[in-house]
DNA sequence: CTGAAAGCGCTAACAT
DNA sequence: ATGTTAGCGCTTTCAG
């Protein structure tokens, strides 16, 4: 016996089943127009030979790739380890949305970072869309991308006059819970470490921190300790050269890390001086990371849903290739009280 | 003046350019039987007209896709958080290395996993190849997989008698180091905390460290807790229930936990007992996660070289799409001495 | 060096 | 309910 040759196109099939191409086509795509026993006999004589329709070829007929596109940033800078975890989990949870639509996704690190990349991407039907995991340094380029016909939504800070869509948390909010909690646990001398104010998420958290905590205890002091990527290392640098510039007096009573990442430097940072948190000082990161909840203390942080984040980010795109409008849409915050 | 309509095939190029579609696919693939001139001039209008090449007519043509399906597993198991960092860290590697090769990656969480869905992706012409990032439970499939032509690579065990190419790390030699480590320091009641045997990774692992360990320390006993998945949750509930049936004076005073996040439990169900790391218990974990290093004690942990394994892991998969035959390579397994 | 023709595999439109 | 035709956009012959 033969080896079972594998039948490539769908003429093939036609043949072996004594039909036309279009019948196989629509067999396969299971339409009311072929009779049972036609569609069960191309059904049984593809399955047999291991047919499958030729996506590509499909593809190009359809105008319509039902592939998106995501762009994620492995690395927080070149020569890193591992980006923040929170991106990862974001990333697993958009490509379960995308999943659910039987939408392909094709995983892209960003090159170069110019609108008109991503106008190619598109255009050459690579795609029909693009997820944005992470707005960081890239609004400039994400509002030129806006003024062409591009599909895409972007993760990051939700803001008033933006020309695309985006769903983000609710970050001044976050900022308002870990200022709350610090003032009721009458902290003084508090400071905010992460970014600078050129990520509009950042400079979101970073507002509503100081303007909650001040709301309340108007004599408190909030210092900010900017980083120049997220990684633990420069975090860890950053919060050892600022402690090295104070005298022990004026050390802060109360840290808000910008993410857990950067608050794991910081502990690293206070048991080096012998600070002890939280008796010493208290410290609130952000993202719930899985390893918050595992280090010593255990660390009180910002959570934010990606699963929903994720349903959402698809959600919108989706909306946009059907022509409707998309909305920018903001997703909680919540306080995660623990040990720290 | 118009809006700028983008042109939308290379006919509209051709037109515009006064030459013929052959022509412009040779322009703009810069081969050399073009005039520098003519090349100028297509490669302009193409510019400023946002054409580019639709990619899926080129992989109808071609019969190549440039494209590499990439299998992550993103959750240890259904409902659960992230999985171990580790997969993401060699994603993110894979994806550098593809994107080294202009190879487009499709990111694919798995699904039902019969060997003939892969087929099927293949088949498809939807990627030319897959990597599968995690061996896990799936090496009955592989051996499936294995006897058809499809070509595919696999991050895991690399063993004997296997019909497919595997890059993997070098477990034995993991455990091995682990097993000498605690020789050393002369601990006696030593267990390795991890998968079932039928994971063929923690099993060389297993074997590597109480070979080792028993070699040197021959009064030593070796215990092993199974636990059913790789998550924390998990790892902590098998660890406080062997703890539980144990009298104090039998608890183990050196542990092998077969992941980082496994160790993170450990440390948990220790500290609770207020057992201190690693004066009563020594723990050595793997992977080496970057917050392997933040915690404290910081964890002394297996390192593997997951830029390495993502581009072998690249590298043999090209090798068997060209026809060649690729080779199964495992990478060396380092000890990270750290406090624990 | 350039162009004309053909065909990759599919499906929608239009017959029948 | 099924078949015929045409064309999606590209590139590789082959001819000039």
């Amino acid at each position: 016996m033969k080896t079972k040759t594998r039948a490539k196109n769908m003429g093939d099939i036609a043949v072996l089943a004594n039909v036309s191409k279009p019948t196989v086509s629509r067999a396969l795509r299971d339409s009311p127009l072929v009779t049972a026993e036609t569609k069960a006999l191309v059904l049984e004589i593809a399955r047999k030979h291991g047919y499958a329709v030729n996506r590509n070829a499909q593809k190009l007929r359809d105008k319509r790739t039902n592939t998106i596109a995501v762009v994620a940033d492995f690395k927080s800078f070149p020569g890193s380890r591992l980006a923040d975890p929170f991106s990862f989990e974001l990333l697993a949870d958009v490509a379960q949305a995308l999943s659910l639509r039987s939408q392909d996704l094709l995983l892209c690190a960003p090159a170069e970072e110019s609108h008109e990349t991503y106008q190619t991407l598109l255009a050459s039907r690579h795609a029909d869309g693009i997820i944005f995991l992470g707005q960081g340094q890239r609004d400039p380029m994400l509002r030129q991308l806006a003024k062409t016909d591009a599909a895409f939504v972007v993760w990051g800070a939700v803001a008033q006059d933006q020309p695309y869509c985006a769903v983000g948390g609710a970050n001044v909010r976050g900022g308002e819970l870990v200022g709350a909690r610090f003032a009721e646990s009458k902290r003084r001398r508090a400071v905010f470490i992460g970014g600078s104010d050129e990520h509009l998420e950042m400079k979101q958290r970073r507002l509503g921190f100081e303007k909650a905590l001040l709301a309340k205890q108007p004599s408190a002091s909030v210092g900010h300790i900017v980083v120049s990527n997220f990684s633990y290392e420069s975090a860890l640098a950053a919060m050892v050269a600022y402690l090295d510039g104070k005298n022990k007096n004026e050390y802060p009573d109360a840290i808000f890390a910008a993410s857990d990442t950067i608050a794991m430097a910081v502990y690293k940072a206070l048991r080096d001086r012998g600070l002890s948190v939280p008796k010493d000082v208290s410290v609130i990161g952000y993202n719930d990371n899985p390893h918050a909840a595992w280090c010593s203390p255990s660390l009180t942080t910002i959570r934010q849903d990606t699963r929903q984040a994720g349903s959402l980010l698809v959600e919108q795109l989706m909306m946009m290739l059907e022509g409707r409008k998309p909305q920018s849409i903001m997703i909680p915050a919540e306080l995660i009280v623990r040990e720290s």
